[in-house]
DNA sequence: TACATACGTCTCTTGTAAGAGACAATTTCT
DNA sequence: AGAAATTGTCTCTTACAAGAGACGTATGTA
């Protein structure tokens, strides 16, 4: 227990060691959750959103008996419950954009036989929302939800047009700069690549997030100059300048279909 | 809507006037929110779940900071937000069960033609979980998530299969006992379909929720003697002998090839 | 123009939930 | 076997969130 007090990497910018409002307790319990993708023991919880265990004991009984979660398996662990996979298919029924996005994205994955997703801002962070597989032999696997840093894609470029440059510093650390071979963005390269971006209505990366792989996306409007969300696809890097730019005219073309703007 | 647990230490009732827990107010905000199935005002809100309006506004700002709720169109609504359907995808990749039985629900009803249904018991309630529609002319249309009496369906019938009577008579309360067309149903006889379900392996019902269509329900079981769920075929009423029993059977296999017992 | 309702924000008080920690019962090591 | 760590439950204290309500500002409607 004493590695666990010893916190080098506290990213709690938060009053630290003050007491917490229970509901900010679930708030981090679902977040954690969600990035661990599995059930977990109670105490590990705990230890995970840096809780008391008597706390987290009573918060979890709660969201359990809600619905929230679930006791998995051996009984001792916990993850997602139906209730949220309701809430969740509600939100899908009340959002047009969604649903239909979910739809475009299939079709397209179908027809291109490449990986292809619909991407969103979530309070401030790039976020897969739904994806589906290619057809290729080596799967570009990217979960659904997962959250990356946005100078890292395509769409994070194209999702960021029309802010404030403040805004922009604001959602962008600096080590959302770095890239994960190590190489290192200058956010004014960053900011260049939106207008950029914005202008030309696509956007294209490559070798960005994996060596191995470019990134076409194109934006979902929902009114003039609102991105409301991006479609992408991923694609192998050494695909041809002619596919790539067909691919980039589909893209388009679906995703101005799934636009409300006009 | 409330916990209602069965262990109700003082159980005051209604307790109007008494301080909430901001946690419990947030679920009952959820609960409603999935009830409505609607966006809607902050202060209708605070009327619809009997909260203060200064605490509904904290805790709905907090949750729509959190993502799990979002401001709906012009800006004063709010409904569930893409966190939840995030989570909600995260539970049902966790869920085999889920998964399996979304898709074989869905290719039940593309093949017969009929409105087919998985459904669960969801914290003592019946609950459509996913469900299909056929391509019948008149819609049978009721909303995933919804929450049906147990009494008024077949899978409800199943879902109970194996309870002691005194647990199934805490699940159902007086008002499920009385039919949609105001018959009213004896709780022995309930439970004495029950019985007759969980033996059989299936359970019919005939005009129970409207007159004009009967329900046709299997087991999905997750252990011996366990339910875990059910599939359900809802088919007009004068639907004929021979292709209702067939249908039966077709439906038997399908819940039988999700089912983990084996 | 007044009159009534709804909205969003703020302040202050007090009831109460978050948290520390003790406990017995497992489970997992040596 | 004994030691060490984990689990789930319980009690008690006090820091703090829930709630009442006032306020200024939209709206609508007589």
């Amino acid at each position: 227990m004493q590695d666990g007090s010893a916190l080098a990497v506290s990213a709690d910018e938060k009053t630290s060691g003050s007491r917490e409002k229970g509901l900010n307790r679930v708030l981090e319990i679902l977040e954690f959750l969600h990035t661990t993708q599995r059930a977990i023991g109670i105490g590990d919880l705990a230890k995970g959103v840096n809780a008391p265990r008597s706390t987290t004991y009573t918060l979890v009984r709660s969201l359990v008996d809600a619905g929230l979660l679930e006791t998995a398996g051996d009984g001792n662990r916990v993850y997602f419950g139906k209730k949220l996979y309701l809430y969740g298919m509600d939100y899908v029924r009340g959002n047009d954009l969604l649903r239909r996005g979910r739809q475009e994205v299939d079709n397209l994955s179908r027809e291109t036989g490449e990986t292809s997703e619909l991407c969103m801002l979530q309070s401030g962070r790039y976020t897969i929302v739904h994806s589906s597989p290619g057809t290729r032999p080596f799967r570009i696997s990217s979960a659904t939800g997962l959250q990356i840093p946005l100078p890292w894609t395509a769409s994070g470029r194209l999702l960021l047009a029309g802010f404030e440059q403040a805004r922009i510093e604001d959602m962008v650390s600096e080590d959302d700069l770095i890239l994960p071979d190590g190489r290192r963005l200058l956010l004014s390269d960053f900011i260049a690549d939106i207008e950029k971006a914005e202008a030309t209505g696509y956007c294209v990366t490559s070798g960005l997030v994996d060596a191995y792989t470019k990134c076409l996306a194109a934006p979902v409007l929902s009114g003039p100059g609102k991105v409301e969300a991006t479609m992408c696809l991923v694609v192998p890097i050494d695909t041809s300048e002619e596919r790539t730019s067909s691919l980039i005219g589909l893209l388009r073309d679906r995703a101005a279909r799934l636009s409300i703007a006009g």
